[in-house]
DNA sequence: TCAGGTACTGACCGATCGGTCATCTAGCGT
DNA sequence: ACGCTAGATGACCGATCGGTCAGTACCTGA
């Protein structure tokens, strides 16, 4: 493991727990042995240390919709394992945009991520039709990102296997998304 | 409008969109129209100020807690709708603690806020078995009040009706947390 | 042996932060 | 006319921030 490695694992650690602006370059220098000024000599500056951690996870989400068919794809199996599977896969990064993203916007990186947002937004919006059938989507994608999110801060995470937790997820995401007959006649006759 | 109203009225807002460390006393002194050594008048601190803010809807949500029968609680109607109320209620403060309670929690107030969704936490453990079950009310919980947040963030707060929004809520809560019967069987089977 | 690049560092910079304090003003009871 | 108090403010403080820069140690290919 390099020095940037150890850079990049430390700081993306810290700023998930105390937050961006609540993590000073120095203190990361301190936990990796290492001065400031070699941080800074890693990465060009605070914001691209922050970006180089984030981006991946980004780009990920933006391929990820490019690859949708509004009017369908949201309830598409594949769509929703494939979220699903991204969520998993970026499971540390996860909470720091979902916890943070509100807050750094000014920051090129994240605002992109609360641009993406907006998008997944967007999306509920067209593939559904009614404000009930709205707040099932958002429930439903935000709930689990923000339970992964929780789960990962308040140190859930470690006990609960991550297959078990994948199909667990997936299951409920199904039930959310896909309901009954009976509860979609019930739905449209409340519009 | 007493300035001291203003002042709180003005960092709640602050604090939401641009982050409790991103926003300075200053900025809270001149949306206001006032110094900042005014701002400190009023409040003896900006932690204090904060408090301030956070305050009433962390002890609404101790009181709430405090007046639940772990064992059963959690699925009752009761519970759920005053739960539901609650986000309501305090519905400017919610994206406040969701989105900040993990960086600031060196702050007191908040750090109570964060204690509070550990106890949340520990209630879906002892009202629930397996994983599927602790999931499924984190999804449920996290995701109305994610949901609620984001709404507010993003600006989409303003196209819904309140009622709507609480009735859709409570429908969708009751569908994750009271499965039908042949789920449940399913999921037994599974763990 | 020496030139050149890479990794790294201590000293330093300007800016901004939260917070203190002496001071001023305006209203009000006496 | 007086003193008291609440409200408000400009000047100032120490600390900390992100970032710059000149310089050092070390390795490597010519």
């Amino acid at each position: 493991m390099t020095l940037h490695d150890d850079l990049r694992a430390i700081a993306l650690a810290e700023f998930a727990t105390s937050g961006y602006a609540a993590t000073s370059l120095q203190r990361i220098a301190d936990l990796a042995g290492t001065s400031k000024a070699s941080v800074l000599y890693h990465f060009a500056s605070k914001e691209l240390l922050l970006a180089d951690i984030v981006s991946p996870a980004v780009d990920d989400l933006d391929r990820l919709l490019d690859s949708i068919d509004p009017a369908s794809g949201l309830r598409h199996a594949d769509f929703v394992e494939n979220f699903v599977d991204l969520l998993l896969r970026h499971r540390q990064v996860v909470p720091l945009i979902i916890n943070q993203g509100a807050t750094l916007d000014d920051v090129p990186v994240m605002h992109r991520s609360t641009e993406i947002m907006r998008r997944v937004a967007e999306l509920f919006r067209l593939a559904s039709g009614s404000t009930m059938e709205k707040l099932r989507f958002g429930v439903a994608f935000g709930g689990v990102a923000y339970t992964l999110a929780a789960a990962e801060r308040l140190g859930l995470s470690g006990e609960i296997d991550v297959d078990d937790l994948r199909s667990a997820l997936l299951r409920i995401l199904h039930e959310l998304l896909v309901p009954s007959a009976a509860d979609l006649a019930d739905s449209n006759s409340k519009d």
